[in-house]
DNA sequence: CATTAACATAACCATATGGTTATTGATTCG
DNA sequence: CGAATCAATAACCATATGGTTATGTTAATG
């Protein structure tokens, strides 16, 4: 599976509110179901469905009813994959940034020696 | 400057457009003014000029009025360190995701072992 | 000086987001 | 069986997002 451009803002866009990278961060210690992932916030049973159904939606979580629970694990595929392309995506900033950082400061020191 | 949660989220929402995953690429080349960056999109510039607000809020840009142009570059430091963040973020990601990759490997070769 | 160019801002619109309460559908348990 | 539990869904609300057109402001230009 390659990540396009529309899944890459569903990722981030999934990155993008606190409350989901919690549960990100919880699932990282292993699967779990909708209540134990509620419990830390002080927000609603559905509101927390919300939230599941967007990083589902990002793919990069999934759901599967066992009896009257759901359990809810990462999907390491696509989020490992996601993680990849970030990473990739971060460090190209890093370099390019960098040299932006060394022009500015080129031309900080030609100014000086006018 | 340390990056918190809140500034996480911008960061994070800031990516998740395409368009301004571009903005950024073009300016890794170095800076510009905002009708350059405006140039590859078919949308109006007060659309680009909304793209650029959202990613000065974010920290990732800053915006200098330069006669009647606007120099848009970005701001190193911060982008640096936001990128960094999310290296490091996708790192502990992938370490855990391996980790719930094996658990999950394991689980399966004990089945196939009953 | 009149016009053009570069950009921002305002006002508006449709849709998305993030939350709520109420309700429903299964399951489990006493 | 009846009650409690887990979770989804529906309906609603306020605000944010991503776009538009229209207008304004400042600077360059003929």
């Amino acid at each position: 599976m390659v990540i396009d451009s529309k899944q890459l803002d569903l990722v981030f866009g999934a990155l993008s509110d606190a409350t989901r990278r919690g549960i990100l961060a919880q699932l990282a210690d292993g699967e779990s179901n909708v209540s134990e992932l509620a419990a830390p916030y002080q927000m609603s049973q559905p509101a927390i469905s919300k939230h599941l159904r967007v990083l589902e939606g990002a793919g990069l979580i999934e759901r599967a009813k066992t009896g009257r629970e759901t359990r809810v694990r990462v999907k390491p595929d696509t989020a490992r994959q996601a993680a990849g392309w970030i990473t990739h995506y971060a460090r190209f900033w890093q370099q390019h940034f960098d040299a932006v950082d060394q022009i500015l400061q080129q031309k900080r020191k030609l100014q000086d020696e006018d």
